[in-house]
DNA sequence: TTCCCGATTTGATCCGGATCAAGGAGTTAA
DNA sequence: TTAACTCCTTGATCCGGATCAAATCGGGAA
């Protein structure tokens, strides 16, 4: 028996290459923990545009984003709808300790989820000090994501905007690494990046040709994007 | 010695009547862990304007808010300035367990603040359940608003998102009362009414004057605002 | 292959809010 | 008292992005 196989020997079969438990929250489970969670939880596909919890919904599971990508999202009254955020691998969804849902979450793309009953994980968050902490770590993150959306939403221009949300999903698909040039799929199509940046999807798909005359970007199928220089694309952004 | 004398013999006299003693994050401490902050924290009063917290600044300390006002804001290279966030009493300023501030806090009214030195409080946040939990729900109830300000930044009109600012301003001021009607002070001036809003000076005038000749609000002296029927502003908000 | 249909791009025009400009109204200092 | 200042309001004009309206592209089905 090698020293990995000691290591792994607790580790649950469909834990082993989860990206969950490298980077996420199971990371900061022992192997005994994760085995208990393991069996609580189900694991789901969904297909683009399906819905995973809907706007003030009761909150009954926690659901670990395995691979692909959400969309979270709220919508007034009169339907004008705006994203607030997107959600990777291996980020955790779900309103901690909520009863119901303060917003929409959708499937952007091909989805993977790991589900975990409600009070499976919150038993598991009251017993373990460091996901606890690790937890409040994501939150406070999305926090300041959120609030730097803000000053995208209320100050930036169309261009800005567009660029804006290109780096983003570059620096979380494109593995964080810094180095032009980088390569990804947009896992939105024109509409929802309207409804992400507060534009129209006339004004997305013009200033995306703008970006394209520039020499910012090259763009193949509509979908997928290559960026030459991700600083000069940084000073586009604002 | 009567029985309050004995509840409250160990309560530090300055935390007596604080309001972060009885809905903010002390509530959260036992008496003991209270008297051992409280021989750590350092009482500041600023005038409005007064810079708190400076964007990429080395963050040494914590501070609850126990009175006024205080402004998150991020600006962009070129000026343009967006807030990103208001501070009202007892809420905990800083960004937990950060190495340096995402954004610059500035007092918007005359604020008193109760200062704690970073490591003082995460030991206390360390050895404290209780208070974890606390600090993790006051961060995703932030999370919540700063969403929901997205939707404000990111699809409503001038009009509704002047609005919005009054009932947010109204909800944390005027005590959560739903009664109509309602009276309260602005602690913002129209330029930082602007930059919380995404819009300039000039368009946060002419809508306050127009829901002023909808009759959705009294207003004297620019700052003391009146409303007469918060669920008919409510609906003006979107 | 061809047809079909939703997604995207591009063009023409419109309008809400920005910008530029002027005029109060309250406040502090001399 | 006036002068100088800051903050707010209101008016006139401009412009960036919305809206309305066609093309055009691309992917799936037969």
């Amino acid at each position: 028996m090698t020293i990995k196989a000691l290591n792994d020997v607790e580790i649950p079969q469909v834990c082993r290459s989860c990206s969950a438990r490298h980077d996420g929250m199971c990371a900061s489970l022992t192997p005994a923990e994760l085995g208990v969670l393991a069996t609580h939880t189900r694991h789901t596909h969904h297909r683009p545009g399906e819905a995973l919890a809907i706007e003030s919904d009761e909150i009954t599971s926690y659901a670990n984003v395995t691979d692909g990508v959400v969309k979270l999202s709220r919508v007034l009254r009169d339907g004008r709808q705006q994203l607030v955020g997107l959600q990777f691998a291996p980020d955790l969804m779900g309103r901690l300790f909520g009863t119901e849902s303060p917003i929409t979450a959708e499937a952007a793309s091909e989805v993977d989820l790991c589900r975990v009953p409600k009070l499976v994980l919150e038993t598991l968050v009251a017993g373990s000090n460091e996901l606890k902490r690790r937890l409040l770590d994501q939150s406070l993150q999305e926090l300041d994501e959120a609030r730097e959306w803000m000053v995208t939403l209320g100050r930036k221009t169309a261009a800005e905007r567009v660029a804006s949300l290109l780096l983003l999903v570059a620096s979380r698909t494109a593995g964080g690494s810094e180095a032009s040039p980088v390569s990804f799929e947009l896992p939105l199509g024109r509409g929802d990046m309207a409804d992400f940046l507060g534009l129209t999807i006339e004004t997305v798909s013009r200033q995306i040709s703008k970006l394209r005359n520039e020499g910012l970007v090259t763009i193949e199928n509509h979908r997928h994007v290559t960026v030459p220089d991700l600083a000069a694309l940084r000073r586009r952004a604002g």
